[in-house]
RNA sequence: GGGGGAAUGUCCCGAGCGGCAAAGGGGGCGGACUGUAAAUCCGCUGGCUAAGCCUUCGCAGGUUCGAGUCCUGCUUCCCCCA
């Protein structure tokens, strides 16, 4: 794979900016994609309400897909949802309802925009919910005509199957069932919208290929696969999974200011994969950003975060972040559009204690903790040091636009607004 | 169907002679050092109206001054035999 030098621009983007990790067949692909003629598509499950930084690098590979002129489609697992994928996991998803995946789906669709240009023309991006035709099928007919194609022998052999099976750990016959609906998918897309290709996370390998195969023995044209590696941090860490929670994509889950600040703090040794990976920013640029060495590359960090921040959120919004963090960090200043809890003078009036106003502004989750970071030096009011867990909130604590500032490490930020 | 084992601090793993707010990790949070980095070191890691009070060891009862620990029943999971 490395020696290959692909003519088309999108598996030569694909490949510069490390987004592949297998391939089926750069060869035809890339025949295809000189062409503008791949039409490929990534399936996103439906299991929660937005989707997170996890699926970013696939989001972003559609998003190449269609920049380089070829048809991306983002397929909505509406269908394979309800029945849960395996692959990576040790125990079986919790079945989610019809209510749930709808609402999911909905609020999933929502980032898409951002990244892909959808319409009617044959450039444009479209979407499509394949609960559309899986949730019709018939059981005798999908034995006949699509599970007959299916070796059980090979299907315990599947990574997502056999480490299971290898760990005595259970695995409903749902859950099996759950590749042959994505190799089914593929080969309707195929049909329906000429779909082929299909693109995905390193996990999804054996389910892809499973699709490609199906394609064969139903007869549609070659179908081929790309996927991703899986991308972890330098520390060996998953991406977007922290104990805070997840970097959601969704604004109202994960404002654009913790989005930026997400990015702000990668580590150093992940600024040049992050760049190439998660902003749109040419290859030279990056280039100059990854030479940059000790605390220059703080440089790159912002560079990074107000570009990641501008293809979810928008330019504006990207620009507001920086604004603030530089506010906040490097000048120590009140920047406004932190985070800001609102407050009545009457609660004031009546004594509302520091430890409770710390619980209140959500920095900390209960006044037990916060009695904790009193006592470790991790909690500031106003910038100063707060020592006396009793203390309560006074008017003299607000500036006279009313606010004050609740601060825990370097890092967490809460403004107090007197309304 | 028969026999055996397991469930612990609501993030995870895990120890726990009847005196237990419960060992030890991981993770996380805070502090120091720095550059809003990594690595390292230190501290913390049930709740509250806090020298006190309340609630935790799968669920429900029981024995006991006192139960995570003993007894009974139940639930779930695993293993062996059929």
């Amino acid at each position: 794979m490395t020696d290959f030098a692909p003519k088309s621009d999108f598996l030569r983007v694909l490949h510069e900016r490390g987004f592949i990790h297998q391939c089926s067949d750069m060869a035809g692909l890339d025949a295809l994609a000189v062409k503008g003629e791949a039409i490929g598509y990534i399936g996103f499950d439906c299991t929660a309400p937005s989707l997170h930084v996890g699926s970013l690098v696939q989001i972003m590979m559609l998003h190449w897909l269609q920049q380089t002129g070829n048809k991306a489609i983002a397929l909505m697992g509406g269908g394979t949802t309800m029945v849960g994928d395996p692959s990576g996991r040790d125990e079986t998803r919790r079945i989610l309802t019809v209510e749930d995946i709808q609402a999911n789906k909905r609020g999933i669709f929502s980032v898409f925009s951002r990244f892909l240009n959808f319409g009617e023309g044959p450039r444009d991006a479209i979407t499509i919910d394949n609960a559309e035709w899986l949730t019709t099928l018939n059981w005798i007919e999908m034995l006949r005509d699509v599970g007959r194609h299916f070796s059980v022998n090979r299907m315990l052999s599947m990574d997502s199957v056999r480490l299971r099976l290898e760990r005595d750990q259970e695995m409903s016959f749902i859950e099996f069932n759950y590749m042959i609906l994505q190799a089914y998918d593929f080969t309707v897309l195929a049909r329906r919208l000429g779909c082929n290709l299909q693109m995905g996370g390193s996990d999804q390998w054996g389910n892809i290929v499973n699709g490609i195969d199906l394609g064969r023995r139903m007869g549609t044209h070659q179908l081929y696969a790309v996927t991703t590696p899986l991308i972890t941090t330098a520390s060996g860490a998953k991406m977007g999974k922290t104990a805070a929670g997840a970097i959601w994509l969704n604004a109202d889950q994960m404002p654009p200011y913790g989005y930026w600040q997400f990015w702000r703090n990668t580590e150093d040794a992940d600024v040049a994969r992050f760049l190439k990976l998660f902003t749109t920013l040419p290859m030279g640029e990056i280039a100059r950003l990854a030479a940059l060495q000790g605390a220059e590359i703080n440089a790159a960090k912002i560079t990074l975060a107000t570009e990641a921040t501008a293809l979810l959120h928008g330019r504006e919004a990207a620009e507001a972040a920086a604004e603030t963090a530089r506010k906040t960090f490097e000048e120590g200043t009140l920047a406004a559009d932190l985070p800001t809890i609102e407050l009545s003078g009457a609660e004031i009036a009546a004594g509302l204690g520091l430890l409770s106003a710390f619980v209140k502004a959500g920095i900390v989750p209960s006044t037990g903790e916060a009695r904790r970071q009193i006592k470790s030096g991790g909690l500031r009011l106003n910038d100063a040091p707060v020592s006396d867990e009793r203390a309560a909130l006074a008017a003299g604590d607000f500036n006279a636009d009313g606010i004050a500032k609740l601060s825990m490490g370097k890092k967490k930020h809460v403004l107090l607004k007197l309304v």
